[in-house]
DNA sequence: CGACACCTTGAAGAGGTTCAAGAAATGTGG
DNA sequence: CCACATTTCTTGAACCTCTTCAAGGTGTCG
């Protein structure tokens, strides 16, 4: 209901996540033109389409005019910009949020490894929400005449941006009806549920994460205040479904949070 | 904000909303081959991509397979069902809702005349929400397979099918601003002023709406109960702000509405 | 006309917010 | 590397918005 899973899973074996330090403190904030692989790229499949020739697969790598890296807290684009590219998360944790005039802002959602990001400014030729790096990250930018370009000749990158669209329609309907009918409780276990499905369909435990965002970011999304966001996780812990140390939380009841978020409560 | 409205208008001159009464009662549901013609349809500005030569044009028309009939309160397609076609919207209104699997359901939508439904079916091949028509409607049936197949070859029905897609992103984007951080009254005034506007947009009145839903699925779409919603219309009526009549609602004061949106009270 | 769906309104109650204070972690500059 | 400033997180108590439960009204359709 939630999913923002991408359609195959990545690695068998299980990687523990690294700790929040700054991972590359000394990267260049320009755009570098390094030509890219991303035959080599361990993301391969699932940032590209799957079933492709060699010859096929050649010419998608030409749709990647360079990676850029992105310092923690800084923007890869903002609300207002003009829209050029789709990005393919590389590295690092993305979140998107929209500002409603009288100040208000919304995340909109959480991006991480082998997402795409940017599909918002198609419409307009313009940015309507910002992408702020919670971590050092690196992206892979795909400027999109380019994509439209090449997806004329290449059924399957045709059919894959398709989907990828499509999908974060259905994860939004998801987060609607989060938004719409669940209460706090449900929310915030529906959020875990969904954040360790993606960490460990990229390899990572099923049990254990590190938050990659604040409380106040997570109230944002869930569209619930930073208080209530910590009131809810303390009684989680009470609950014993799961250990809280900072930002690193451990699920010891994958069960108990499904049961939560499928119960409509006093009904 | 919260804009779900197709680029260009439609009529410039204003036309009365027909009252609720069906429309065509006695339409017969199955599938009608019926050869159509876009170039002559007046949607045409709403729904199909602008600047075409007649030569394209033509062939655009051949993605249109046929129309459909849709009776008042049957489903264009449900939750579950193979993803075959996009639909445009010709007459009539419709819900879209996705159901959790402990029964609750969102009122992910409502669409009106020019827009494309059932995008989220792209993904799995599967939608993954009920399309519900709120009265007598006919869709145009676009087979998705021919879309792309053109859409390779017409850059501006590829570039058009990209921009309908992000439309509805950066639309559930400001859904979820509103659910995530309006207040009952907010949320109203933003469903009412964007319904007016979506409807301007097809020539009707600025000032003046029949409501094709219930409280029940206004308020299943905007994260309220439909006493809620009852209240929250009242509490306008009092204030002068509009009239209520059923489902009849004239609006006095836009600007206040537009007031109580943009003003985030108690700040 | 009667059955049914839909809408309105009131009163009580619950869930989440707000305000406030303090603790823990993080980052910065000397 | 430590001290201090800042950000982030937790917890309590009062408050408020919206929900729940209930009853009655209105409109529609067979």
């Amino acid at each position: 209901m939630l999913d923002q899973q991408p359609a195959p899973l990545l690695c068998p074996e299980t990687k523990t996540q690294p700790a929040v330090k700054g991972a590359s403190k000394v990267a260049p904030l320009i755009a570098q033109t390094i030509k890219v692989a991303c035959s080599n790229c361990n993301l391969r499949e699932l940032c590209m389409p799957m079933g492709l020739t060699s010859a096929e697969m050649d010419r998608i790598e030409d749709v990647v005019a360079s990676r850029r890296k992105i310092k923690r807290g800084t923007t890869l684009f903002r609300n207002g910009e003009k829209f050029t590219s789709l990005y393919a998360i590389r590295t690092g944790f993305f979140k998107t949020c929209v500002a409603s005039e009288d100040g208000r802002d919304q995340v909109t959602g959480f991006q991480m490894a082998g997402e795409v990001i940017g599909l918002d400014g198609i419409v307009n030729d313009h940015h309507t929400c910002d992408a702020v790096a919670l971590e050092d990250a690196e992206v892979c930018v795909m400027p999109f005449d380019r994509i439209e370009e090449l997806s004329r000749e290449v059924n399957a990158l045709q059919r894959h941006v398709h989907k990828i669209m499509s999908r974060e329609i259905v994860r939004e309907n998801g987060v609607m009806l989060l938004l719409g009918s669940m209460r706090a409780e449900e929310r915030l276990a529906a959020f875990l549920l969904n954040l360790v499905q993606r960490l460990h369909a990229r390899g990572f435990s099923q049990h254990e994460l590190v938050l990659r965002m604040t409380r106040e970011e997570i109230g944002s999304y869930l569209g619930l205040k930073l208080e209530t966001v910590s009131r809810t996780f303390s009684k989680f812990v009470d609950d014993g479904i799961i250990e809280v140390k900072q930002r690193h939380v451990r699920i010891l009841s994958t069960d108990a949070l499904r049961e939560i978020v499928n119960t409509k409560m006093g009904g």
